[in-house]
DNA sequence: TCAAACAAACCGTCTGGTCGGTACAGAAAG
DNA sequence: CTTTCTGTACCGACCAGACGGTTTGTTTGA
């Protein structure tokens, strides 16, 4: 794969990511994906045989970031836990790494994506599910399913704009889902 | 209204919340809305002259419904952080109530129509921020708001089959989220 | 020069919405 | 009592636009 091919193929998943978060799924035509990519359909279509293929790749790209961000996160220190915490926060605690580019107001935008096409969303739901797992063998299940859903009802409450808390009040709460996470990553 | 025209309503928005449920949102159409209910396409139209105004009647309808089981949870006694907490669980904890037919995994399926069509979907946006304004007012806004999101989170994790903690665990999360939430209700 | 990379016209399907018509119950007219 | 009229509820063929994907032609760079 050329330097060209690759770089023609980051705009074209920066581009579909960029409409899927920002105008939703139902924007996500080709046209409009090639159209700000600033490519033909007809170039899109030569990288990405399909909507299908372009999509698995963007979720695929998306994973990737993920895992990269969680494992360097566990890597300075953090427990499980602790560091799942902050995944969800970096993009706010750590602007400087923005360039990972992670949000979790992406990854909504991908679940109600999984709507659309249930295929290709089984793959990223299995690795997930075994992601998980972990979370029901800490030293405190319970309260570690709800540090997970409690993050995860944040970030769709606010990609939706739902009932959105002002920013102190945001804080707060991160805070106490960071110490409590902190309290079951060390109880063992 | 006649009764006739009222009945044939009910069966077209029972036809549209049981696609949006179990098919998701990309399979509402139209002819699918008329062919589920057992009304043609035409029928449908004469009772909701557009897509937007069936789908605007379905979300009131559960708005509606909503309300009125919110409300008769307070009136038996249950504080307002309580209440909500066994709002979203009702059809497990009381099965005999779900005559009511509210589940949550319903009001995420609306969510993600709400990427659909923005236009409507503010109304309802408006209703439910005034409703969680009186979460930042409890006697512990950072656990109230953490319960909160905590049960939206895991509703959605369900609704999408996305890690999915066993039975057990799960009705350890949710009592423990009414004890924390009566503690609320009772702090003042 | 040759293959990779891209452009653009085109096609078939799906879908929201229109439109002319039908069935029927009751009111009005004879 | 019969006929005519009227409004409600409903049907189904049809249309126009959108969208995914194909095909064919053109440019670009090694």
């Amino acid at each position: 794969m050329s330097n060209r091919s690759n770089v023609t193929k980051q705009k074209l998943l920066d581009a579909a990511t960029d409409i899927i978060m920002n105008q939703g799924v139902h924007q996500l035509t080709l046209d409009e994906v090639a159209k700000t990519a600033g490519v033909s359909k007809g170039g899109l279509l030569y990288h990405y045989p399909s909507k299908e293929a372009l999509m698995t790749a963007m979720v695929e790209r998306l994973q990737q970031e993920q895992n990269e961000l969680y494992a360097s996160l566990q890597q300075e220190g953090y427990g499980p836990v602790e560091a799942f915490v902050r995944l969800f926060d970096e993009t706010k605690l750590h602007p400087e790494r923005a360039a990972i580019q992670i949000d979790v107001e992406k990854m909504i935008a991908f679940l109600t994506l999984f709507e659309v096409d249930q295929e290709y969303a089984n793959r990223w739901k299995h690795d997930l599910d075994t992601f998980f797992v972990q979370f029901q063998q800490t030293a405190d299940p319970v309260e570690t399913m709800i540090i997970r859903y409690a993050l995860e009802g944040m970030m769709m409450s606010e990609h939706f704009g739902v009932g959105v808390p002002p920013a102190e009040l945001k804080q707060a709460i991160i805070a106490r889902l960071i110490e409590r996470a902190h309290n079951i990553d060390h109880e063992s």
